[in-house]
RNA sequence: GCAUGGGUAGGAAAGUCCGGUCAAAUCCGUGGGGUUUAGGACCCCAUCCCUUAGUGGGUUCGCAGGUUCGAAUCCUGUCCCAUGCACCA
């Protein structure tokens, strides 16, 4: 209500005013780093981001009032295609549409009220921003991580631009979905390749990072242990080598396949009659679009015979060599050898093409034939048709047919990695321009550093056709830095995920003369919580983490790894759909905020689920939240007039309210360390329903209660938290305030688990009434043993059961009872003792003529069965080893 | 196909690591009552099924088995769902 968002008003201008947000370096303090992943800014804030945002926020606040130094910085990825398309559209520059949507956004995430030190804030489309990607290309480009090749490169049509094979997803553009091409053109890479060992080991470091993050990154780089074999081409002097993982089939090998897309294809059908076959085959394969290619939907293996042989390197057989489509250039050495029996795709194409089968691998349990198979076997087994090796196991064999290809020097064991150098050219206007210059008589010029940054030029003419910076002579023509001659400045600017890879170092030191300060930026990194999406979980998670690892090695900064702990956060979801704009779900969070204010929206997002778990949207779920605020609200200030006369108790019931307070308090600190803030607000509207009910609200206990509630609501709802807080204290920021500790003193465990422990007799006792009842017997013994007897009571009774026809049952009161006396042996000392007494005095509820209570008198049942005694050791230390604190049970014996 | 995470009352979501206090927190929804000019808001009670004044009984935590005196919780198998990867040799 109007209220609420007048309240937030006022707490930001006072936050603003009073500058509580701004932090400065300072080792003696200890750091701690909340990040969000920084938004491309469109304008108007997503539901996903006030979640995003909603959780930083919490986080961010709790650390502060825990007393850490708090780094907490907002900022806009904000170069990038829709600021460029949206120039196509309108009558607008990239740039000014860009800042004023920065500006609408900057306004939203004002009155969120999130604690954001705006400082430090920036926008990657600031020149002081994107001189230092300028900066930091040449300095990889020095260290020799930057390189311009010809290559076979992901092209997009809409967005008239290549891709990095990151952002080919299942085929298509990540962002606009449009099927992806092939295309032959000369680009810039950064050689991500340089670190790839180091990114999947470093894996291994990365102890809070979602585990399916990690393993979505370990199968991105894609390592695979095997080894290259040299082949000889029959009546030539030319070797190829294959790269395969199961040269434990080697001696199964009926055919090679290279991949259509090798410069040796053409080679050798040069002036053959298959030339034209082949060529026209090889145009097909490239005009497929990929997901036509990698799709698993076709079973088919389209290709070629290239009429040449292959000597095999141990049997010295003719080995066919074919061009097929399944073969992929870019991973291992774009050959392979084809063993029908043993890969599925080599059998499907020998099928094809009437190519034999040799079965080199047996399995264990039955005995395949070539001419049988259905299908390939592909699992592991007994070497047959293997020469010397036949009869090994394919694990032994791999390593002794590596040695052995070693030793020959007929190949070796290598390694391929399906992680590719990452390109980085775009041909699009609104980027960071790649600062080189070409010049016909010096080539390739890096723009000297002086002369940084090479700035986008003010406007250009946006035709949605070819790259506009091409258009814009100022910006293309350029001299030569060396010779001064007429020069060619280079037009294709960065991806965007340049400016990502390492934003959040630019945070820790806003300066404008370096990169960054060393020392503040040491300080502050690495960043303590990182949150946001899921979707960016390869393509930017791993460009930080690789910067970070370059940027080390350029002795800038001593850091490996970029974030310490990941959070990613699910989706907002309507009706079980993702909210999105082109569905026409999307959820405006501005409504919300108008109508309840921020709080409310805020604790609604963050109550309705885990951050990590997908939320489903709900109209009344802020309703619920906003009721949730309200009855605090009221619960506090209709009671303020007691507040004066705060009497002190010792009820049971104080002392009850008193342990509730601290066992929220507990509760809540460790939800949120863990970020299950869901379960921190349940703690707390808990809290808020016990203290509804208790009765004496001019009481102390009461009033620690709500002070404590205000405070842990502070990361929550922080302008009702300051609001109430004021209204208590008269004065100050309760974000200021210490976060209250956990104290295991003001817990009364014995008058907490009195009422427990009574319902567990009561439910003993009630247990023996039943059994009386249907036993139909009038005296009962309550043996309360050790647990590692019961074992041996058990036998006994069953020979009674027998004999006698008695029965035994197991209680759990008396555990109960023992336990604690165990674990809190001071607080509750005798608690047994007073057990077995309420047992006894219980039986005036029973009607059991006779009830015996007897406490670990088992002895002579022992000596009854003195053979049994072994099985009690053997039981004793069983459960002492297990560590169980004190088994003691009571066991009900019928008569 | 491979990998990971899940399946808990009408819905969302705790509890599972560490078995007994679990017919199972919390929030929503639904029903009843109080307050209110009405609506809303607020407060109280109920909400798996049968039964009672309190109470008692029955059936539940995807499904099927197993371990145990005792299983939502441990073990085995199985089904379903979500996400990621996928002609990677």
């Amino acid at each position: 209500m109007t209220d609420l968002e007048k309240i937030a008003e006022k707490w930001q201008k006072k936050w603003k005013k009073a500058k509580i947000f701004e932090v400065k370096a300072d080792s003696k303090k200890k750091k701690y780093y909340v990040l969000e992943m920084f938004p491309y800014p469109s304008g108007k804030l997503h539901i996903g981001h006030v979640r995003n945002y909603s959780i930083g926020d919490a986080l961010a606040r709790f650390k502060r009032m825990q007393g850490f130094n708090v780094l907490y910085p907002m900022g806009y990825d904000a170069l990038g295609l829709p600021a460029e398309n949206a120039a196509i559209k309108g009558k607008t520059q990239p740039r000014e549409w860009t800042y004023q949507r920065i500006k609408e956004m900057k306004k939203q995430q004002e009155m969120l009220g999130f604690s954001y030190d705006w400082n430090r804030s920036y926008a990657t489309s600031d020149e002081s921003y994107y001189k230092w990607n300028q900066w930091l290309f040449e300095k990889f480009y020095e260290k020799g991580l930057v390189y311009k090749k010809n290559a076979i490169v992901n092209w997009c049509d809409s967005c008239s631009t290549v891709l990095a094979n990151e952002q080919v997803v299942n085929g298509k553009c990540w962002r606009c979905k449009n099927e992806v091409k092939e295309k032959e053109l000369e680009q810039w890479f950064l050689k991500i390749t340089g670190y790839t060992e180091e990114l999947l080991k470093d894996l291994n470091k990365l102890e809070h990072w979602p585990e399916r993050v990690k393993l979505m990154q370990e199968n991105w780089i894609g390592k695979s242990n095997g080894v290259n074999i040299k082949m000889k081409i029959k009546d030539t002097k030319e070797v190829i080598e294959t790269f395969t993982t199961r040269h434990d089939t080697i001696y199964g090998m009926t055919f090679i396949v290279i991949s259509p897309e090798h410069k040796k294809v053409l080679d050798w059908v040069k002036g053959k009659e298959i030339k034209g076959k082949v060529k026209e085959f090889i145009e097909k394969v490239k005009k497929e679009s990929l997901i036509e290619r990698t799709s698993t939907k076709r079973k088919e293996k389209r290709g070629l015979f290239l009429e040449k042989y292959a000597l095999h390197p141990f049997t010295g057989k003719e080995i066919p060599v074919y061009t097929a489509d399944f073969v992929l250039q870019d991973f291992g050495t774009g050959i392979v050898q084809a063993v029908p029996a043993h890969d599925q795709r080599d059998f499907d194409f020998a099928k094809e093409n009437n190519l034999p089968i040799i079965v080199s691998v047996q399995p264990e349990e039955k005995e395949l034939k070539a001419e049988e198979m259905q299908e390939a076997f592909e699992g592991y087994g007994i070497l047959a048709n293997s020469g010397e090796f036949s009869g090994m196991s394919s694990e032994k064999a791999l390593d002794a047919i590596a040695d052995k290809l070693e030793k020959s020097g007929q190949g070796k064991r290598a390694i391929a990695y399906k992680l590719r150098d990452w390109l980085i050219s775009r041909q699009r206007f609104w980027g960071t321009p790649i600062p080189v210059i070409y010049c016909e008589k010096c080539g390739v010029q890096l723009v000297p550093e002086k002369e940084l940054p090479v700035k986008l030029p003010e406007k250009a003419e946006f035709t949605g056709k070819g790259n506009p910076l091409n258009s814009v002579k100022e910006f293309a023509e350029t001299k030569c830095p060396k010779c001064k001659g007429k020069a060619r400045r280079e037009t294709d600017t960065m991806d965007t995920f340049f400016d990502s890879s390492w934003y959040f170092l630019k945070y820790c030191s806003p300066t404008k003369e370096k990169i960054f300060e060393r020392k503040e930026t040491e300080y502050w990194m690495p960043v303590d919580q990182y949150i946001g999406g899921i979707e960016h979980a390869i393509m930017h998670l791993i460009y930080a983490r690789f910067f970070t690892k370059a940027i080390r090695d350029l002795k800038l900064l001593k850091i490996d790894e970029p974030f310490e702990k990941l959070l990613t956060q699910g989706m907002v979801l309507k009706d079980g759909k993702a909210m999105s704009k082109s569905l026409g779900n999307a959820v405006d969070p501005g409504e919300i905020i108008e109508k309840f204010g921020p709080d409310t929206a805020r604790v609604f997002i963050l109550f309705a689920s885990n951050p990590e778990s997908e939320l489903e949207w709900s109209e009344k779920g802020s309703e619920t939240a906003f009721r949730f605020l309200n009855r605090i609200s009221s619960l506090m200030q209709e009671n303020l007039n007691k507040a004066k006369k705060k009497k002190k108790l010792n009820s049971k019931k104080e002392r009850l309210l008193q342990s509730k307070i601290q066992r929220t308090v507990k509760n809540t600190t460790e939800f949120i360390e863990k970020l299950e803030l869901n379960k921190a607000v349940s703690e707390l509207m808990q809290l808020t329903n016990e203290l509804q009910k208790f009765e004496e609200k001019n009481s102390e206990v009461f009033w620690s209660g709500i002070e404590k509630l205000i405070l842990m609501l502070n990361p929550f709802a922080p302008h009702l938290s300051e609001e109430l807080w004021e209204k208590t204290k008269g004065k100050g920021f309760s974000s200021l305030e210490k976060w209250p500790e956990f104290d295991k003193k003001k817990i009364d465990l014995t008058v907490e688990k009195e009422e427990e422990f009574l319902n567990s007799v009561k439910k003993d006792v009630e247990h023996i009434k039943e059994l009386v009842k249907k036993e139909k017997t009038e005296k009962v013994k309550v043996f309360v043993a050790p647990k590692w007897k019961w074992k041996l009571l058990k036998k006994l009774f069953k020979e009674k059961e027998k004999t006698e026809n008695k029965r035994i049952e197991f209680g759990q009161a008396m555990k109960k009872a023992a336990e604690l006396e165990k674990t809190h042996k001071k607080e509750l000392k005798g608690f047994v003792q007073n057990a077995v007494k309420k047992l006894n005095e219980m039986q005036e509820f029973i009607e059991i003529k006779e009830m015996e209570v007897l406490k670990e008198n088992l002895k002579e049942l022992e000596k009854e069965f003195e053979a049994e005694t072994e099985l009690v050791k053997a039981e004793k230390s069983k459960e002492q080893k297990a560590g169980n604190a004190f088994p003691l049970k009571p066991a009900i014996l019928i008569e």
